[in-house]
RNA sequence: CGGGGUAUAGCUCAGCUUGGUAGAGCACUGGUUUUGGGAACCAGGGGUCGCAUGUUCGAAUCCUGCUGCCCCGACCA
């Protein structure tokens, strides 16, 4: 992409309303607009990061067994009458009357839905075990949003749901989403760490919430440290294996949100020099809750023996809209967002700090349509901004890789190259850049791990 | 939902106390000179001063009501 040609509304000015480090940055680097309260939109920048996000986490979905479908944002109310949460629902669930006066909600989450789905089409055990999942819209009329998009009122989140026939498969499957989750987000470059929490208003009997340390959470959490250096799962890993020894792995350490938390348990059980009491950003939850959905709204299949049992469900949510800034919160500096190639917007930046020269052009032209072949995503400052209007943009926006071109570099037949995460530069032969940077990237997309 | 604040150009803000032709910086447009860490100069364009009502010869400024947005708290799968 040419930036020429592309819609970067960056700002120079910290905009009043903006609190947090990510929100901040978010609407410096033009990546997203605030629209009304708790609404956003997402400009392309913020979008491009958005989708790269949402893929990760789809792709590590459908490795672990769930399906992907898509269900409306707008629901029938009635579903809701079924399951006995229209009335429970509060005021955070946004309700609308459509010219037929039949009431509707705005979705702020699906289990009604997807149960209807379910219990619609499979009466049998054999069709079990299930897992169905979307990526959409939700709405939740927050009485006070903030943060920008880390809680706003519109959201997208994954949520998927699992059906089992009974409690020991269901623990199957919410141990499948647990590994997934663990995956999904080590390839975004964070640090999750899955906690015991509190079911809230879905209800049920085991959760736990992925959390990221970051001062600027809004829960507080307590967990032992070396959580925070466990081996992932790679992408080998056969879910239809026993996966319980890896949950039990990470479980067995204490890790908890000060919901459920016992501090004198947490004390008892962590030495003094790895306990860790931190502010935390959830980016995602599981809860496994039994027959409460199916057993209300009759969502049964039949047993072996003939006989007709409601399904056990679990859900599982990652909030897409919320991972973007958490991503920020945990990766940035003073001049900007650093963002992981696996998530970066862009994977390169080519700086053309005279786009005037002829040389200069000819040489960016050139690094320009070679790393598009080597399938590079790659920005090409072509403006003809001055060097530190385009630097300070650069490291703004994030973009893991800079490649400079000067009149000075041009005439030595050398690039600088600036690793953004670490700040170091080096001088490349052009000759070699192409190869520097695809084997620079494309292990750091983490996507064949 | 309780408490506090705020609303003037795309952004950050001044002007309001004490009513009298709507301002600055950044951004934008044209031009000249520049060019390796947010360039300089010259010339321009851009505003129902959140909305409504009242007071007044005259309201961004004073009164009243409303609304939006932000912060603190409670709430938050």
């Amino acid at each position: 992409m040419r930036l020429s040609n592309y819609f970067l509304p960056v700002l120079k000015e910290v905009p009043k309303d903006a609190e947090i480090v990510s929100h901040r940055l978010m609407l410096r680097a033009g990546m997203i607009r605030q629209q009304a309260a708790g609404l956003y939109s997402w400009l392309p920048l913020g979008f491009k990061v958005m989708q790269k996000v949402q893929k990760i986490v789809e792709q590590e979905q459908n490795r672990a067994g769930a399906i992907e479908l898509l269900m409306p944002t707008l629901q029938p109310a009635d579903l809701w009458r079924e399951s006995g949460r229209y009335d429970a629902y509060g005021k955070e669930m946004l309700r609308i009357t459509d010219r037929g006066e039949r009431d509707l909600l705005y979705g702020p989450t699906n289990e009604e839905m997807i149960t209807d789905i379910f219990r619609s089409s499979i009466k049998s055990y054999k069709d079990l075990p299930l897992n169905l999942y979307h990526v959409q819209w939700k709405f939740r009329d927050e009485v006070r949003p903030r943060f920008g998009t880390m809680r706003s009122r519109e959201f997208l989140m994954k949520d998927a749901y699992s059906f089992d026939l009974n409690e020991d498969e269901a623990a199957k499957s919410y141990n499948k989403m647990f590994v997934a989750y663990l995956r999904t987000y080590y390839r975004m470059g964070l640090t999750a760490i899955p906690m015991r929490a509190d079911t809230g208003p879905i209800g049920g009997e085991l959760s736990h919430e992925f959390i990221i340390i970051a001062d600027t959470g809004e829960s507080e959490v307590y967990c032992h440290s070396d959580l925070l250096n466990k081996a992932i799962p790679s992408i080998d890993i056969d879910y239809n294996s026993d996966l319980s020894s890896i949950i039990d792995d990470w479980t067995s350490l204490f890790a908890a949100t000060d919901d459920v938390a016992d501090v004198a348990e947490f004390e008892n059980a962590v030495p003094n020099d790895k306990r860790i009491k931190a502010r935390g950003i959830e980016v995602g939850q599981l809860f496994y809750f039994g027959d409460k959905y199916s057993k209300p709204m009759g969502a049964t299949v039949t047993d072996s023996n003939g006989k007709e049992v409601a399904v056990h469900m679990g859900s599982y949510g990652i909030g897409i809209t919320r991972i973007v800034p958490a991503i920020i919160e945990a990766s940035h500096d003073e001049n900007g967002i650093i963002w992981p190639v696996s998530v970066a917007p862009f994977e390169v930046i080519i700086l053309n700090l005279r786009a005037k020269d002829e040389e200069c052009s000819k040489v960016c032209e050139n690094l320009y349509s070679e790393l598009k072949s080597a399938n590079i995503d790659v920005l090409y400052d072509d403006t003809d901004q001055g060097a530190g209007a385009k630097f300070a943009t650069a490291d703004l926006i994030g973009i893991p890789f800079q490649l400079v071109i000067g009149p000075r570099g041009v005439k030595s037949g050398e690039a600088e190259f600036k690793n953004r995460a670490s700040g170091e530069k080096n001088n490349i032969p052009l000759s070699g850049v192409v190869q520097t940077i695809v084997d620079l990237v494309i292990p750091q997309r983490r996507d064949k791990i």
